[in-house]
Parts: C-alpha cells; sequence; structure tokens
DNA sequence: GTTGACCCTATACTAGGTATAGACTTTACA
DNA sequence: TGTAAAGTCTATACCTAGTATAGGGTCAAC
C-alpha cells in the first residue's frame, strides 16, 4: 500500500509519517519504480505500536528505545516497566500542578466580576501583587 | 539597573528578558553610553506582572493582550474575566486527560513485574494492542 | 494529451524559551 | 596604567512533535 492507503488505516497524517521515518523511529520502506512509498501489514502494526506510544505521550527517544528493547526479546524489561513508572510519577505531578494552578485561577476569578472598569479589575490587581 | 540585577530581582532570566522584549511583551528600555540595557523600578514591576501572568500559563498572546487592556483603564474589563475563566475551563479538561492517562498507565504498569523477558513483558504485549 | 489525485523533497513555522559564538564594555585589582 | 575577570551586546541555532507550504514528479482515467 502507498503512503496515503496507510494514513487513513493507522490514522496518522501523512506528514507524521514522514517524520516517523526521517527521526528513525518508523524504518524507510521499500519504494516502487515512481520512489512511491511501499507499505505492508508489518509496517501498519509498526506504526500503530508508535501511535499507541504516543497517546501515553512517551516521547520520540522513549520510543525508540522501546523498540530497540522489542528487538532482544530474551534480555530483562525492567526498563520498559520502569518507563511507565516514571511516567505515571510525572502525570501525577503535572496533575497535583495544574490543580494547583486550577485553584489560583478560581481564587483569581472569584476576585472580580463583569462590568467592572478596568481600573477597578480584581483580577488586573491580583496579577500586578 | 542593569539586566543581570533585574535578572536576579524578578527571577527570570537574561535571556528570558531580551526575549519578552523582543516579543513587543516587555518594552525596550534606555540604554546607557556603552549600550547597556538600563531598567528602574517601573520595569520590575513591569516584569513581575509578566512573571505573574506567565505562572498562570498565560501566553505571550494573551499577555499583550491584558497589558493592551491595562492601558485602558476606562473600558469594561470583561475581556480579563473571560480570559481567565477560559483558562479554568482548559486547566480543568487537561486535568480530566492528565487522569485518564494516569489511569492508563497503571492499568499498563500492573499488566507485568520485573524481572521477565522482553517477549513475555505485558506491558509491550499492551503496546501491541 | 490533459486533468486530477496522489506522491516526492526541502524548507519554514509553531511556543517559550535556552544555549551558544564572537565581540564589546565595565570593573577590580596590582 | 595595564590587564584580567565579569558583565553585556547581537545574532543564530536548538529544543518537541509535528504542521504547512512550494515546486515539482507520477499515475490512472477519459
Amino acid at each position: 500500500m502507498k503512503i496515503g492507503e496507510l494514513s487513513k488505516k493507522s490514522g496518522c497524517s501523512i506528514q507524521t509519517i514522514r517524520f516517523y521515518e526521517k527521526q528513525g523511529l518508523f524504518e524507510a520502506c521499500n519504494r516502487s519504480e515512481g520512489n512511491y512509498r511501499i507499505y505492508d501489514a508489518s509496517s501498519l502494526r509498526a506504526l500503530r505500536f508508535i501511535k499507541q506510544c504516543r497517546s501515553l505521550d512517551l516521547t520520540i527517544i522513549e520510543i525508540k528505545q522501546l523498540l530497540d528493547t522489542k528487538n532482544n526479546p530474551n534480555k530483562s524489561c525492567t526498563s520498559v516497566n520502569n518507563l511507565i513508572h516514571q511516567h505515571m510519577v510525572d502525570v501525577t505531578h503535572r496533575i497535583a500542578e495544574l490543580e494547583e494552578l486550577k485553584l489560583t485561577l478560581s481564587e483569581m476569578a472569584s476576585a472580580c466580576t463583569d462590568n467592572r472598569k478596568v481600573k477597578e479589575c480584581g483580577v488586573l490587581q491580583l496579577l500586578e501583587e
């Protein structure tokens, strides 16, 4: 199949597929006589794997490491477990930050009401502090 | 005061201060004979305002709009209230996304234990799906 | 033969900075 | 007075994970 079909089947844009290839994440594939990229079912599986990882917010470098690990079936998978665990820690931390931000924003919001003038705006006054 | 002192007092790096100036967020200031930037107390207040806004995750464009609004003291401050409100909505939404991600990650994590081999790794198997 | 859909590469752009290189200015000290 | 160190200047490149565009080539149908 050509890149357009792979794009539709995978849900990745054509640009993204070419981008992944350039990043060394997605193997460069065979080309047709006219220099078109030609993919098969295993390309689709590989791309879906990448997409799954991205949906977990793994970085491209981390995904590369995962792919590397996958190529050594007899090694220990500890690094994979660690990666997931560290991500959970990071996400938990980020959530806490955002909760705090939300609180600050709600305090801001309650410092003012509509229909005031800029010079009386409670929000702007808080921002000045 | 020179940029180094302003940097220390504001907590913004020197690069960041120059970056804000370039973005039109922070007014270009007077220069010394040797072309050094010279700031005063009002520069510090302005920079702190910007820093407050950035700590709320307001974008540079949004901060510009706030600064613009501040220059019209007699206009209504509705746009300021809307900005804060919209940010709360965005943050709330982002938190929900991250909570979902966290759940997915924890399901992933519990699919495997350390000391397995890569080919038996429960995390990798989930990622293949 | 020409139209339209598809594909190619290369390059620039996004946000909010950070990091360098190479040069100039100022300050401190001997 | 000379010099070394610290501070500052501009310009440029880099970061992430793509997205957008320009300018061209390929392929199938009509």
